[in-house]
DNA sequence: GAGTGGTCTAGACCACCTC
DNA sequence: AGGTGGTCTAGACCACTCG
């Protein structure tokens, strides 16, 4: 018998520095502020620099800290409330909504969007790729996918730049019977990665919207959102609380 | 002159390692196979582990690869898609919903959640823990926090068997005015981990809901979903699609 | 050019599962 | 006992930003 330590639970270095740090975080450091750089914070611990990063990630992660590299870590502002469900009943670029076009191609659509559309892969599609800024930050890339015989009254040989909005025009002219959504998590691909001024592979919400007309699915929306710094609310009730929210930390963090 | 090579765009190893495994997995495995060891992975493909694991980190993130310590790494199936949405207008714990009760504590809420409930941080609420599990597996686990004050007329002694079901059913008395969602990345804790069935730390979808009834938010909901093999499906409309979505991969696969 | 975070290596040991 | 993934180390070099 004998070994003193009982019921050890051996917690990582990482998992226990995270703690660590999330505490500094809280009460030692204001939003914005810059951190000590990774080498410099991994001597003061007393670990290695992978184990020291391997915190950081988690807190990046969970939205607490911003790192970019060439500059530094710094403290990240709580997430932004993103409203992604209330506008119920309209169509994607009626009037006013917070996203703005980027461009429009027709082409065939990816395997996955094909299916979610219920059309032949082989269909060309409108692609429409939008992007949705707040706070003068990039926070999503969309592409909205239009089969043409959804919209078969639109003119052949559009000019680029009036391509979008043609397309969208069309869309607005259908009764629109409902839309559903579904969210996971994802990994921005290098194009949306640029989009939203982040590294390819970094963790996003790709929310994506059936849009149904008449018992079809007349279009399809994939957006991506940034993860680290958005929380997306869904205003399912009717109703509305005196109480904004607008800049509460939320409740993901561990 | 000079530099023969022109625009090089140094991709990250493991970046288009992660690209070849998911072509890999897409045609030459099935569901539930075994992947060789990550030594002999990396041995392979001529990279370190650690390079090598980075790459499967992130296929493990998109839901396509499951890992197991002790075990080995498989295939994952496609994501489930998991109803969150539609239920709308019904109370937590009413007739039939996919969560069991575990346990039930009355106690001070945290601090996140009292902002959310609008409520002093000192007050206490009854805790409720539950659990959804599908097809066999552990999907989310759930913390309802009902402050006492939402349901005055509560006997004071109850058995720890008798708690919960008490407390929902002075909560289903009450009228629902509606209520609202937000979805935002997470880790598990410990507690949550242990309950999903994955370790600490592990990436989650948190959804947090408030319930709203007479102007005041009576209960709020914040529940873990695992997000490597959830999707998070809002049936916001009323139309039903005679496509179904169930086995379908994903869009988030970059 | 100096400093930052991002990538990569080649090892080691540990916790866990299965046989 | 043997094999798996999880953690950790101590280095190196690279890509990027900024003064």
């Amino acid at each position: 018998m004998g070994t003193t330590q009982l019921e050890t639970v051996p917690e990582p270095k990482y998992w226990h520095l995270k703690t660590v740090l999330a505490d500094a975080l809280d009460s030692e450091f204001a939003v914005g502020e810059i951190l000590p750089n990774e080498r410099e914070l991994a001597a003061r611990f007393g670990v290695a620099r992978a184990t020291l990063r391997q915190a950081l990630e988690q807190l990046e992660l969970e939205g607490r800290l911003q790192r970019r590299r060439g500059v530094g870590t710094t403290v990240a502002p709580p997430r932004m409330g993103v409203s992604v469900g209330p506008s119920q009943g309209e169509w994607p670029g009626a009037g006013g909504d917070a996203w703005r076009t980027i461009g429009c191609v027709e082409a065939a659509a990816p395997a996955a969007v094909a299916a979610a559309l219920g059309t032949d892969p082989e269909r060309p599609v409108h692609t429409i790729r939008r992007q949705r800024t707040m706070r003068g930050q990039s926070v999503a890339t969309e592409l909205l996918y239009v089969p043409s015989d959804s919209v078969p009254a639109l003119p052949g040989n559009l000019s680029p730049a009036a391509h979008a909005p043609a397309v969208l025009r069309e869309l607005h002219t259908l009764p629109l019977a409902g839309e559903d959504r579904a969210v996971e998590l994802g990994s921005a691909r290098a194009e949306d990665a640029k989009q939203l001024d982040r590294l390819p592979g970094a963790p996003v919400l790709v929310v994506t919207t059936r849009y149904v007309s008449d018992g079809r699915v007349v279009a399809v929306a994939v957006a991506t959102y940034r993860a680290d710094t958005c929380r997306l609310t869904f205003g399912d009730s009717g109703v509305e609380i005196t109480h904004h929210d607008e800049d509460e930390r939320g409740l993901a963090a561990s």
